[in-house]
DNA sequence: ATGAAAATCGACACGCGTGTCGAAAAGGAG
DNA sequence: CTCCTTTTCGACACGCGTGTCGATTTTCAT
């Protein structure tokens, strides 16, 4: 019995999902998503107090979702350069359909909100990452090169392209290639 | 006696610069912008019908000027090396002073205008590039490496970081880093 | 200097999204 | 089933940006 009102809270943000990750996060109206989840204006502004608010709700329910990932299976004992590859595929996958993504409407988000959110999720990715690459130096898979710079620029790269890729058409040899250049460091291969 | 028009709309679209650099795209309104122009809102109208128009024709100018650049100085004989050099310090310089720069309003701007006006200028920023390349490859300052995946992992880094320098503070080693790899890259090295 | 053409002004009506509020409906514990 | 609480509804007033238009001012060739 999870009551009414948690019940369609969570039927607003299923909703409010494709809606920002179709048209970003200041295309969205509150009109926009009290028609996609079929309840009035009203209604609606019971749940939340505007586009903001509902956005934040959904970030938060999506990276705690996420954030559990790495550590999980770096628990399992899966090997890094495993965890990796894995990751990258799925943000290779991401790219090939940018239009199920937020990242639009995170930036869009950013910009209009402050940054502070943002600087939030992205120092927890970066932790995140870093973690990753610190156990796999441990182990032996990965090269002791600097932690951080490497995790800077594969956030980066995947960013630009993960954007960009909405609006240009982007190659898939491209983006394998940038997953190439991410492991080649890694490895500390000289070829 | 370039004519009183001719005058007023540069007068707008260095005021407009300004805004757009500064707000992005959506952000700025005509209001805005009369205001900046220190004119009435009949008046800039008689000039450009919305900020649409406003933007594209400040792209143009602003491309117009560029687009000379490397061709100009290849012709003068210069080392691809250098020109590159000189391109690399021109891009980290605007990633330290991302609020001057109009990247953002062009993601905005492709993103509500569709994508046309953004990939034909994104085709001509490739073939820029694409052409000192394969000039450096001729002289033998670069490898032959596959000329169109350089680029677009040139083009592809620097877009994401120069956008997201605008939300996520960006550290002076990271751009630097970058770019010593773009070059390590060019150069066919193997450390 | 002068008058036709060009440029500018600012008030107007409009569309759209917002956030609120009292009435109506649905929920659910006993 | 009943009755109090919670949730939903949709109409309202508001703010803001838009694009237009006839009146007014400025420009510039003669």
């Amino acid at each position: 019995m999870t009551g009414k009102k948690e019940r369609t809270r969570e039927h607003i943000l299923k909703a409010s999902y494709a809606l920002f990750a179709k048209k970003g996060f200041k295309q969205v109206t509150m009109k926009d998503v009290c028609e996609a989840a079929n309840m009035s204006r009203g209604g609606l502004y019971s749940h939340f107090s505007g586009t903001d608010q509902l956005f934040e709700a959904l970030l938060e329910k999506i990276t705690e979702k996420d954030a559990m990932d790495f550590q999980g299976k770096i628990e399992k004992g899966m090997a890094a350069a495993e965890i990796l590859e894995e990751a990258l595929k799925l943000m290779e996958e991401e790219m090939r359909h940018p239009e199920d993504s937020l990242s639009m409407a995170m930036y869009e988000y950013a910009e209009e909100a402050g940054s502070d959110v943002m600087q939030r999720l992205n120092r927890s990715s970066e932790k995140r990452w870093k973690k990753l690459i610190l156990y796999g130096i441990e182990n032996g898979e990965f090269q002791a090169v600097d932690a951080d710079e490497i995790v800077n620029m594969i956030l980066f790269s995947y960013q630009g392209v993960r954007m960009w890729s909405r609006i240009i058409p982007v190659k898939q040899k491209t983006v394998h290639s940038i997953a190439q250049n991410i492991k080649r460091q890694l490895r500390g291969e000289r070829k």
